[in-house]
RNA sequence: UGGGGUGUCGCCAAGUUGGUAAGGCAACGGAUUUUGAUUCCGUCACUCGCAGGUUCAAGUCCUGCCAUCCCAG
């Protein structure tokens, strides 16, 4: 089906705005930031530190110069406290609690476009820009809305998700119609170095994306080793705390059997690690809490396309809405969702519709 | 210590009438990735319980020993 979209030009979604970009030292808000200015945009760049590190610091720095060079004002916030509040703290609580969290979906709504985006607003911008890979939409029916990215494998529409519809809907997202590759040729042909050239992959604070060694240093009691368990309830090894598992993990298990295992369960009463076959790992459903909604409830189809995990093709469920959750009825069997993750419910040609957070499957 | 079975990479497991060690799992490495995972690619037994023997050639045949399992006890 041919998408019932139009795609507003760059310029006329900044609308004379005052635009506030936020710039990381990365690649993508920096070419985010040059192409508005290029435009013609009223442009000052934000830059948000939320952890104190070297890197951190060699951000800043780098920052400061190309923003001289583009002419462009800088402004540096610290928001080590409320990052360690509302993104570190949640999400160690989390993996204590069993579950398996998705810091960029706290990040997202509390921290750039929560505390940042407020902090922009004082400054008198009117708009925030980030180097997100989504496209601003008018949908036919819906009005504005976000979709996915052009490029498909590069779509970051999942993790805007959970983000405050009259926020989101007000940012302007220069790199939309990009791929990643052309963000690199843009800048490479303009000449401007990035600051931090490696793009961020892992969890931004956790160091060497070893977040089980980042959990461990915390300083806090984590639940200790327990059996592993098939679904039959054969005992076929040992594991180190369930807090190192996720479900529908495969790998690090340890466990050589005739076919691969994957986490199917974690038993927090018994403290049991559950293993079972790919075929063992499908569910029908899931429930979803913590809901936004960037279209009201009442406008969405019954049947909406849902991703529940990031990079991971969409597929379409019934929903409906219990009390303040959501309820996703799978149309087809399928990979277990994961509590903790965020699930983002999008129309079939692509426009977030609204996500939440998963709370267990069905 | 009577009868029968089995012993091939960490695990499971193919190995035809002897011809020069499949595959799966795990592990490790890499690719992919703004979370955790998934997925993909690559690497993984000069050696077949041990010791002899027969053969041009033995994991595959013979002998002995060892280990282990089952049934009898």
């Amino acid at each position: 089906m041919e998408s019932s979209f139009s795609y507003p030009e760059l310029m006329s979604l900044v609308d004379d705005r005052k635009v506030a970009v936020a710039v990381s030292g990365g690649a993508d808000s920096l070419l985010s930031m040059v192409l508005l200015k290029e435009l013609g945009a009223d442009v000052m760049a934000v830059h948000g530190c939320f952890l104190g590190t070297e890197k951190s610091k060699t951000a800043v720095a780098g920052l400061e110069v190309r923003c001289a060079e583009l002419g462009i004002d800088l402004h540096v916030f610290d928001f080590t406290a409320e990052f360690n509040k509302m993104v570190i703290d949640p999400f160690v609580k989390d993996y204590f609690d069993g579950n398996t969290p998705n810091p960029c979906a706290q990040c997202n709504p509390q921290i750039k476009f929560g505390v940042l985006y407020d902090a922009v607003r004082k400054l008198g911008a009117e708009a925030l820009s980030t180097g997100h890979y989504v496209r601003i939409a008018d949908h036919a029916e819906y009005g504005r809305m976000i979709a996915r990215g052009a490029e498909i494998g590069k779509d970051q529409s999942y993790f805007l998700s959970l983000v405050p519809k009259e926020k989101v809907l007000n940012a302007v997202f220069p790199l939309g119609n990009h791929s990643k590759s052309e963000t690199y040729s843009e800048l490479e042909r303009r000449g401007l170095r990035i600051p931090l050239p490696t793009e961020s992959q892992e969890i931004c604070f956790v160091p060497d994306d070893n977040y089980r060694q980042f959990l461990m240093e915390r300083n806090i009691k984590l639940p200790g080793p327990g059996n592993v368990v098939l679904s039959t309830g054969e005992k076929i090894g040992r594991h180190n705390g369930l807090w190192r598992y996720t479900h529908g993990q495969r790998k690090g298990l340890g466990i050589a059997w005739k076919e691969p295992l994957y986490v199917i369960e974690k038993d927090l009463e018994r403290n049991l690690l559950v293993l079972g076959t790919k075929e063992e790992l499908g569910a029908s459903g899931c429930i979803a809490d913590k809901v936004n909604f960037l279209v009201d409830f009442e406008k969405w189809p019954e049947t909406v396309h849902i991703q529940t995990r990031y990079r991971q093709r969409s597929m379409p469920a019934k929903v409906r809405l219990d009390g303040e959750n959501l309820v996703f009825e799978f149309v087809e069997k399928h990979s277990m969702p994961t509590p903790g993750q965020i699930v983002a419910a999008y129309t079939e040609d692509g426009a977030v519709l609204g996500g939440g957070i998963i709370r267990n499957a069905l």
